[in-house]
DNA sequence: ATCATTTCTTGATTTGAATCAAGGTTTTCG
DNA sequence: CGAAAACCTTGATTCAAATCAAGAAATGAT
């Protein structure tokens, strides 16, 4: 039998003991996005947490002026939310939205305080995992001045080149930072290399 | 008595009750460090986690081509260190570096996995904080490509003018991710307004 | 299959910031 | 105090990407 995809991520970053699996997967409800469907707005204060069973979320931010950036998509297998937003019952600064139909678990607040009370490796997996989300982050961040679009770009093709199937270009661009036009000249000057 | 500005920090995301403190204190060494000091470097497996008492950190990146961006700027009575590689032991992707003489507590790897063992209120505060720490970085990213590096600048001085007033100009510019010219010049057309 | 919509490409032009270069300030330190 | 170093400003030029504009290709819906 297949492993969870859910327990697979647990136990990538955290010896997660695999008996204490059914009584985490309890806590969550599985649901059904249509493409399109935005799962949480700038603004909102965000319910749940998401575990992607099958499909694709963007995540992404407009400006006051109207200008839309992606900071990340979310496969398969990851996670996507916003963890202050629930957490704090803040704002979210963000807004998620699903790039393809997709199957996701959903989490509560209350069920989220209770995992993280009473399953302390799902609360060692939490910490741990933040930490790796956050210097990831902090490379990201490195990268937006310290690479060129181009290098961005080869980046992308290298490391997820299952995203840029998957996605229409634009919001690659988006996400890497430039506008349609440039991403479809950076194209074609790479290929023709 | 003042308040020890670690336990102001830790109730400021998490009810985390003071008669916890000094097993945590306990937990922590004093240094000191001399400007320009460079705590760690890229690469590095960092030993410590770092919370500043006096003074100030920059954590920064230099990509392979020499280019240096600096990520952020630590004050005293926040964190600053890289937990992904202190926890998983694996080479930090930034370097910290002293910008003023400073004074910080120091926590090693044991400590830090004996304090989230036995005091769950240390773990939830770091659950916490890190979320946090999430979402204000979602935000950076955001702002790096909708907002001009002028909209920049001047969120800067609303939001934290006492860091442009202890930092060299140059610094700020690479924090904002332009050149020094350019800095220079949209402070001459703000102050002129 | 055909029409409509969405997405992508290409070209011409503009523009904002980088770069290059040099002089002026301020700070540091012997 | 005075010299050296560090930092900041200003101007001229270059350059990469944005914008504007239009048309081509792919996708989806009926």
């Amino acid at each position: 039998m297949e492993k969870h995809l859910l327990l697979k991520e647990l136990q990538s970053r955290h010896e997660f003991p695999e008996e204490e699996f059914p009584r985490l997967l309890e806590l969550f409800e599985v649901r059904s996005i249509q493409k399109n469907e935005i799962i949480f707005h700038t603004g909102d204060i965000v319910k749940y947490c998401y575990f992607i069973l099958k499909g694709c979320m963007q995540q992404y931010y407009i400006s006051p002026e109207g200008i839309e950036k992606i900071i990340y998509f979310a496969q398969e297998g990851t996670w996507t939310g916003e963890m202050d937003s629930m957490i704090n019952e803040t704002p979210s600064i963000v807004s998620t939205q699903a790039v393809e139909d997709s199957e996701v678990l959903i989490m509560n607040k209350a069920n989220w305080e209770n995992a993280i009370r009473n399953i302390p490796d799902f609360a060692l997996y939490q910490i741990k995992k933040r930490g790796h989300t956050i210097a990831r982050m902090k490379q990201q961040l490195a990268q937006t001045t310290t690479t060129t679009p181009d290098q961005k770009y080869r980046q992308l093709l290298n490391e997820t080149p299952d995203l840029l199937q998957r996605l229409p270009l634009y919001k690659i661009a988006s996400y890497i930072g430039v506008t349609p036009e440039t991403l479809s000249r950076i194209r074609k000057r790479n290929t023709r290399l």
